[in-house]
DNA sequence: GCTATCACG
DNA sequence: ACGTACGTGATAGCC
């Protein structure tokens, strides 16, 4: 028969470990408490992945109890030279016993001995039994309690990973030697972690090879008369006293007088029913996930949603369609598609109804966009519906010629909107973030990457889009209320949800992109590139491959023997800024325009043309609009906001992006100077704000005031170039180092620079202190629309990451207000289109800048319409600015 | 899947 | 002494 299992653990050692593996992110392990979990998050995934599976007959985890102990006694000095333990740390040691009780498993401690004593005189009790024994520990002077029926475990990589040791392991590590002799080399050898000295001039190796010869201190030190004259024989005998101390102190007891029996240890299982409201106190969120999907109930969430949902979904079908019609109040609806591009994705199944009357799902499109009562619904403006998504969800249901109206609830945007950390994009991990846990990520039920399949079974496929548009109900409530609290329902329902609906219409109109002349520019790119390719290999005197910036670097910085300036955690750096800096050397010329080039070919060229819609000459991008911290959109599949426009070569392929019909035009209208405009309203800075309402040239005017020349002084450009990188500087929160990186210029001019300017603009100084308190006491930012940024590293103790915090909070006011000012245009620009019945139609927006394509009769109007609506979108202290452009293609709209 | 690079505001 | 400008996305190379 197996012998029974008895599982020993150091509790301190491992918390350690645990600690500081995650040290440098313990400002992010915070719970809703303020207490710190990153330890705790370590010792759990420690207890789940390595204790619980190895089903123990008997556990326990051994704890210090105190400062001293025995060997404190003994002598004065132990552990003498270790740093306070930190706060962060201390205050998680009581969880942490919790955690293990809860884990079913014995925490003891015992006075005036280490865990390390509890751990050897158990095991040894244990082995008496006739137990098999496992230590886990992150101390490898433990190895010395391995025996036949001790094996002991050692963490490495924090605790990631473990080794395990056997008496053959040791012998491997330790030349030959026996467990018991790891204390007569650690003897010699000393600790300086726990401050007690050993015989100096001996390390791990020579100690290894002492005992390899002599077996044992006592041994060595009998026939030390014996050993050849040296400077180490000097060392031994002087300091004898010292190898006996260490050895006494690094040996682990086995008799330390326990008051606990084996028959105290036996391991209980873990014990769901009280982790779970242990985990939520935690804010371990993962661990919940887990435990909902091996069907434990998850309820008392602490946010709002309490009670368990009991899922009630049927398969929709002809027979019980009438049921739909009496859906007539909330609708909660759920749209599956079999991709994430929803201008191309398929339809491949949808929800509806509701918590009080159950949902009914179905794969049948044809109950879809067939005129039957679930189209009603979607179509009747009065049914208010709930979705997950709604651009995408309308776009999709747009182009099964199904019209959505009446959405009131975007469980997708509403979430973001109270939090912008959490953008993800998957409902169910949407439903997490907010304590719901009745519903899976599509990854855990579809699978991800390669792996991805809708279900087949309908079963199982009805219940995953039961239970996701179920939390789509269920999370309404609480979240809008949320919304009050956050003062956020008008940036919902007067900014987000509108402006949902005019980016829907501006990604499926697209805009028309001309293949053959990109075609065009394909062939003389590649033209081109081949001969830079050759003179290039010819300069080096080989072929390399001039992409790989690998082989590059050791061409120009090795071959070469050019000067690396700047290096990568990889290797060499070869980006612009080092490049730029030796142009002198051929090469570098050649290989600074390949690479402009080849990025112009590979990512505009080719790009655009993989996506171009066979069936209409057009691209359509999707924005994403509940992705960037600071409320901005982004654009995707292509990204239509980063096409080429500072260099001539890569600005040609504007002249790709054209009106879709005919004798139409292009036109582009810009805010000037949005975010200095923002920055000057919301810091009331006086004389900013005079030189907006003045129309001066902003950067001239601020190169007058931070180089002291007169009021109505010629600024020369140099002047106002640097004047320029420091409003730049301003908006996104300065540094010294990095204006003087900019500019050129060492660290001391750019911070007298950063120092005058505040003081010329005072108003601007005292609101960056201020929203840095701000952020700090309230623990976030907002913008003028109330949109809100969390910012949990304006307290943390690295000074990176809490300066990076307190940059964001001066700029995500102000990146984040201006987005705002432009959302709003957005929506009033296609109301006065759509209510003035104009054929013009707004096409892109690339963050301060809106692309329309306008008829040639319509040019006039809308070169004053559309400067007229975006500057009046919001009433600021100082006036907004618009210039319109107008030309055959996107290129000549400059 | 990560890193380096480079395109935009 | 620390080691930094803010916000994005696409591509190629390489493990």
């Amino acid at each position: 028969m197996e012998k029974p299992k008895l599982l020993l653990i150091d509790g301190n050692s491992l918390a350690f470990r645990a600690f500081y593996a995650l040290i440098n992110q313990v400002d992010r392990f915070v719970n809703h408490d303020g207490l710190h979990t990153n330890a705790l998050v370590g010792f759990n995934n420690l207890l789940d992945g390595i204790v619980d599976p190895f089903e123990p007959d008997k556990a326990l985890v051994a704890w210090d109890a105190g400062k001293t102990t025995f060997r404190t006694n003994a002598y004065d000095n132990y552990k003498g030279n270790r740093d306070k333990t930190p706060q962060e740390l201390v205050e998680q040691f009581e969880p942490m016993r919790e955690m293990v009780r809860l884990h079913g498993i014995t925490n003891y401690e015992l006075p005036d001995y280490e865990a390390d004593d509890i751990i050897g005189t158990m095991a040894k009790a244990g082995v008496a039994a006739g137990y098999n024994v496992t230590i886990v520990t992150g101390d490898r002077d433990m190895r010395q309690l391995v025996a036949d029926n001790i094996t002991v475990w050692i963490t490495k990589k924090g605790i990631s990973e473990i080794d395990k040791y056997t008496p053959n392991e040791v012998s491997d590590v330790y030349g030959g030697l026996t467990p018991d002799q790891v204390v007569e080399v650690k003897g010699l050898q000393g600790d300086p972690s726990d401050n007690y000295p050993g015989v100096p001039g001996i390390g791990e190796k020579t100690a290894i090879k002492l005992i390899q010869e002599y077996n044992t201190i006592p041994e060595l030190y009998a026939q030390i008369d014996d050993m050849k004259a040296s400077k180490r024989k000097e060392n031994l005998i002087q300091y004898q006293d010292d190898a006996f101390l260490s050895r006494d102190l690094a040996r682990i007891r086995t008799d330390a007088p326990v008051t606990i029996q084996l028959e105290d240890l036996i391991y209980q299982g873990i014990q769901y029913q009280d982790l779970i409201p242990f985990y939520q106190h935690l804010d371990f969120k993962q661990q919940l996930v887990k435990l909902a999907n091996q069907g434990y109930t998850i309820a008392g969430a602490r946010e709002s949603v309490q009670e368990k949902q009991v899922l009630n979904v049927v398969p929709l079908t002809a027979n019980n369609l009438a049921h739909v019609e009496l859906l007539t109040d909330d609708v909660d609806f759920y749209l599956e598609l079999d991709g994430d591009n929803y201008h191309r994705a398929a339809i491949v199944g949808f929800v509806l109804g509701n918590q009080k009357q159950g949902y009914l799902a179905s794969r049948d499109l044809e109950l879809l966009t067939q005129a039957t009562p679930v189209r009603k619904v979607l179509e009747n403006k009065a049914v208010k519906k709930n979705v997950f998504n709604a651009k995408e969800t309308f776009v999709a249901l747009h182009r099964y010629n199904v019209n959505l109206v009446g959405v009131d609830f975007d469980l997708l945007l509403v979430s973001y909107l109270l939090n912008v950390n959490d953008n993800s994009n998957d409902l169910g991990t949407v439903a997490h973030e907010h304590n719901y846990f009745d519903v899976q990520s599509d990854d855990e039920v579809y699978g991800k990457g390669a792996k991805f399949a809708i279900l087949e079974n309908d079963t199982d496929f009805f219940e995953h889009l039961g239970r996701k548009v179920q939390a789509i109900g269920a999370l309404k409530a609480p979240l809008t209320q949320k919304l009050v609290e956050h003062e956020q329902t008008d940036l919902y329902t007067e900014i987000e949800l509108p402006l949902t609906f005019v980016l829907a219409q501006m990604e499926m109109t697209g805009i028309t992109v001309n293949a053959e002349r990109l075609l065009g520019m394909q062939s003389k790119l590649t033209e081109r590139l081949s001969e830079l390719e050759q003179t290039i290999h010819q300069q080096a005197g080989h072929e390399f491959n001039i992409q790989s910036p690998k082989q590059l670097g050791v061409i120009l910085f090795e071959e070469m023997g050019l000067k690396p300036l700047k290096k990568t955690k990889t290797g060499y750096s070869t980006s612009v800024e080092v490049l730029e800096q030796m142009t002198d050397v051929p090469i570098v010329a050649s290989i600074l325009q390949y690479r402009q080039l080849a990025k112009i070919l590979s990512t505009y060229v080719d790009g655009l043309l993989r996506v171009i819609h066979g069936s209409d000459s057009k691209v359509h991008t999707r924005y994403l609009q509940t992705l960037t911290q600071t409320g901005r959109l982004s654009s995707v599949d292509p990204n239509l906001q980063n096409i080429p426009v500072r260099v001539e070569e890569g600005r040609q392929i504007r002249a790709a992006f054209e009106p879709e019909q005919k004798g139409w035009s292009l036109l582009s209208a810009d805010y000037s100077q949005i975010e200095l405009r923002v920055l000057a309203h919301i810091t009331d800075d006086e004389i900013m704000r005079q030189a907006f309402i003045n129309d001066e040239d902003i950067h001239a005017a601020t190169a007058r005031r931070i180089f002291g020349l007169d009021p109505d002084a010629v600024v020369d450009g140099n002047l106002r170039r640097q004047a320029k990188a420091v409003n730049f500087g301003i908006v996104y929160g300065i540094s010294d180092f990095g204006l003087a990186k900019n500019i050129g210029t060492d660290r001391k001019t750019a911070k007298n620079i950063i120092e005058t300017y505040l003081l010329e603009y005072s108003g601007v100084k005292s609101w960056t202190e201020k929203i840095v308190l701000d952020a700090r006491e309230k623990g976030y930012v907002e913008t003028l629309s109330h949109r809100r940024r969390y910012l949990p590293d304006i307290k943390a103790k690295s000074f990176n990451a809490r300066s990076f915090a307190e940059r964001t909070a001066m700029n995500t006011p102000i990146q984040g207000s201006a987005a705002d000012i432009i959302k709003i245009a957005m929506i009033k620009m296609q109301k006065a289109l759509d209510q003035q019945n104009l054929k013009s139609k707004m096409l892109l927006q690339v963050h301060d800048e809106l692309i329309f394509e306008v008829p040639e009769e319509e040019l006039e109007l809308m070169h004053q319409l559309v400067p007229e609506v975006m500057d009046s979108a919001v009433k600021l202290t100082v006036p907004l600015k618009v210039e319109t452009h107008e030309g055959k293609t996107w290129y000549d709209a400059k």
